[in-house]
DNA sequence: TCTGGGGTCCTAGGACCC
DNA sequence: TCTGGGGTCCTAGGACCC
């Protein structure tokens, strides 16, 4: 007879989250705001001042004016309400004391960066997941799978202390580590215990752990879908196990229905992906004000080209050519617009960009003004690379009518 | 007091080829 | 002459994530 050894499931996969990223990274260089709520986001021109006697004067979030929303916050001013995505004028009427800090995604690369190598030295299967968090598959980490005493769990709980302690000590600064069998599961289980949390979760946690939380904990289920399952008396993730397939298939696609399923039961199969290509690059920029196209031309012109030259300049530091051009256009009223066009051979250049994109601008009404324009690149391929032939005619589009240029369309400022 | 900037993936219809 | 099915590409929009 075998040993009753209790089951260690097939993978070992961590998520481990960065606590307050960006907001920890400008503590480690203005600690005077340890405690206080800190708000960082917002356009320029709310740099710390130093006086004259050496101490800082920073900015108060009730100063504030214009457009912006906030990146992140602090813990303390979390606790007053104030979140990431939140705009700025909202966060300062909750709290107008709190400390306006710039993004500076320079140094928030640098730690970013200092926090992913740490993390190699001990696991080296990282997917990156941006610039403050990865999956780690833990799995074929030396140790992981060794039980201590009588959990078998011990081995990696041990792993991902020594993970955190790692980071700690490179960084300064402090994260959150879920550990569970999936990548799913694991981005919940991060957060369980936020900030500086370990949280180990089993299948058999699932009841008491998991299926108590709000189905928008899920990654995949955002505001719609969420909205959508509330209108069902759907609240929670355990409710959703429960709910009928019928029920989920009537109001959502057969894809998205059988995922839900999945999730709810907290089934991911998902591998940890350590390499990935760019799909797409682009670069986009929200006016101060809004913009129309007649009466603003000449600012409208220079801010499309200088994104046009931004993105190829983005495109020839990173070695991509792209074959689709796009742009995006968004409204007052927040209407969002795209347009693109798949050209014969793959560009770099802004020449060739502003050109392409200038032709896709020609297909939008532009009576309305502008609060929002960007320009995309994709499609992309790598200098020298031989793409594989194209079946079919180039320009197999959809229907003539809709690629040309918009009747309406008097003036333009491509 | 409106809601940043950088992405990925999915859906869906039409064109076009075999 | 009419019918048709599979597969891929192109375009537009939208949901979602960090």
């Amino acid at each position: 007879m075998a040993e009753p050894t209790p089951a260690l499931p097939d993978r070992l996969i961590a998520h481990l989250d960065m606590d307050a990223f960006y907001a920890s990274v400008e503590l480690l260089r203005y600690p005077e705001l340890q405690g206080l709520p800190v708000v960082v986001g917002g356009r320029r021109a709310h740099t710390p001042q130093l006086r004259p006697d050496g101490t800082r004067e920073f900015f108060k979030l009730a100063d504030y004016t214009g457009r912006g929303v906030v990146t992140t916050s602090t813990y303390a001013a979390r606790a007053l309400g104030v979140f990431s995505a939140m705009g700025l004028m909202k966060a300062a009427l909750r709290a107008p004391q709190a400390i306006l800090l710039p993004a500076d995604f320079d140094s928030y690369r640098h730690y970013s960066r200092l926090f992913k190598a740490a993390v190699r030295e001990i696991a080296p299967v990282i997917e990156d997941r941006g610039i403050d968090e990865i999956y780690i598959d833990l799995t074929d980490v030396p140790g992981a799978r060794e039980p201590v005493g009588h959990d078998p769990l011990g081995g990696v709980r041990a792993v991902a202390r020594e993970i955190k302690n790692s980071v700690q000590s490179a960084t300064g600064l402090t994260c959150s580590i879920g550990v569970t069998p999936n990548k799913l599961l694991s981005k919940i289980a991060s957060e369980l215990d936020k900030p500086d949390g370990l949280t180990l979760v089993t299948m058999a946690d699932l009841p008491t752990r998991i299926w108590p939380l709000p189905v928008r904990r899920i990654n995949g289920i955002g505001p719609k879908a969420g909205e959508k399952l509330d209108g069902l008396g759907i609240h929670t993730i355990g409710e959703l196990a429960a709910a009928p397939q019928e029920l989920l298939q009537q109001h959502f696609g057969p894809g998205y229905s059988a995922w839900l399923h999945q999730a709810a039961w907290g089934l991911d199969d998902r591998p940890v992906v350590t390499h990935s290509e760019p799909v797409s690059i682009s670069r986009e920029t929200t006016f101060e004000r809004d913009l129309h196209a007649r009466r603003d031309r000449p600012e409208l012109s220079r801010i499309f080209t200088a994104l046009c030259e931004q993105l190829a300049s983005d495109l020839q530091r990173k070695g991509y050519l792209g074959r689709t051009i796009g742009i995006k256009l968004r409204f007052e009223g927040f209407r969002t617009v795209t347009r693109d066009l798949t050209l014969d051979e793959p560009v770099q250049d802004a020449a060739a960009i502003r050109h392409a994109a200038g032709l896709c601008l020609k297909r939008v009404d532009l009576s309305q003004r502008l609060r929002l324009l960007g320009v995309r690149v994709g499609k992309l391929s790598r200098p020298g690379e031989i793409e594989p032939p194209r079946r079919g005619r180039a320009g197999g589009a959809g229907k003539v009518e809709d690629l040309r240029p918009a009747p309406e369309n008097l003036s333009l400022f491509g």
